[in-house]
DNA sequence: ACCTGAACACCGTTCAAGT
DNA sequence: ACCTGAACACCGTTCAAGT
């Protein structure tokens, strides 16, 4: 009997608990099962432990959303780091625009971490730390202290690499259709003159291209911005 | 005993219960003590009933939610009714920016609201008529429904009145002042630099104008559009 | 020092019962 | 038809107790 409780202790040796283990294991959680799924007890669960163990590594749910934007903004560094130093002849858009395109593939590997982000009340370290890179790279490109300020409001989220959209056209549209076409013509003739306008084969995949929408509104809000820079 | 009852019954005559009613205790409940004290329990005390009684006229608290987008997307298309039809002269310009600073004067009355708009999963259609009608002042602006569309992704939630902001460089400076502005230095320098060079005389107070940074992002946006739409 | 069991004060929601 | 009481299956969190 001994042999056996020992063979299971074996088995599962206990990795002690940890800040660290307990952000991993948040994030995991997340983009597995959503955020809804991300309660202290399944966070303890996926780790082997009861609940309230974790309350000896974190102060409180609120830490935890606090920590899982470190790790977020730690990959998105990580990314960045990968991504090496700017080409020697990119200007600040150039540099900026890579800088954003490549924290924004993070994103998209935490679909769920936006809302996390926006729903923090008080800003991360590690969330400034970002944003002074942004605002090194815009100095660097001749920007006077004031316009950067104003670039990070401009920016707003899409500085981070992700942008809320309230209404997805693409979305309306995969509603069983014939009806409901009918519908839009009636009440709402120019979301519907969009939509018809736009002859996709598919009849509405892939109308929003992510990718595309993305760095259109990127490069119009950056070619503003270089705009205001010099004046013309 | 009978007469005493029946007085208390006239003090606090029953209204019946109805889903409008139910949603404007959920809207009131979100102004006067935050999203977090918008409970199903917290709704039905304040129409002076049993929790349970919301189920027979809303179907869950989900739909409480997206009863309250209805909500606040009622009090923009109001307050766009009031505001009139744009002066003569008003180019689509004028116009889709008087909209959109007229919606946004309703997310300043409700602050919490930005946060269960990003929430629902599903485009309430009261959002779908918002859009249908920015896109209506486009077109008649001379946009293709290629560029309104790419228009809508840039604008994103700002074409309903506000911005996510992650990083609030005035709320960083609140801080007690001393020591932070050395760390500050020291870790992000450009963004110590940002606040320095700012030089207000309240220290920090006022650093971000909501109004003026909201403003002048919605503009250089407006410009970048008028530039793709001319293609000048 | 680290982990736990039981408990508390909350949630959203279901169901059978009342009027 | 409309409202309710009791209950269920969850939350986050506290506390005293274990090792």
């Amino acid at each position: 009997m001994d042999l056996w409780i020992d063979a299971e202790a074996d088995e599962a040796p206990r990795i002690p608990l940890s800040r660290r283990r307990v952000l991993r294991a948040a994030v995991a959680i997340a983009d597995r099962d959503g955020l809804d799924a991300l309660t202290m007890r399944r966070v303890a669960q996926e780790l082997g432990v009861e609940a309230m163990s974790l309350y000896h590594h974190v102060a409180n749910k609120e830490a935890v959303l606090d920590g899982v934007v470190e790790v977020i903004l730690g990959e998105i560094f990580q990314a960045v780091e990968q991504a090496g130093s700017p080409a020697p002849g990119d200007d600040w858009r150039g540099a900026l625009r890579t800088r954003i395109l490549t924290a924004r593939e993070v994103f998209l590997r935490h679909r769920w971490a936006p809302q996390v982000l926006t729903s923090r009340t008080t800003t991360s370290t590690a969330v400034v730390a970002y944003y002074d890179g942004v605002v090194g790279i815009l100095r660097a490109g001749g920007f006077s202290f004031d316009l950067a300020h104003r670039a990070l409001h401009v920016l707003g989220s899409r500085a981070l690499g992700f942008a809320q959209e309230l209404f997805d056209p693409g979305a309306a549209a995969t509603e069983d259709s014939a009806a409901m076409a009918e519908q839009m013509a009636e009440h709402f003739p120019n979301l519907a003159g969009m939509l018809a306008a736009h002859d996709d084969p598919d009849g509405t995949l892939g109308f929003c291209d992510d990718r595309f929408e993305f760095e259109f509104a990127l490069d119009l809000i950056l070619d503003g911005l270089d705009r205001r820079r010099t004046g013309s």
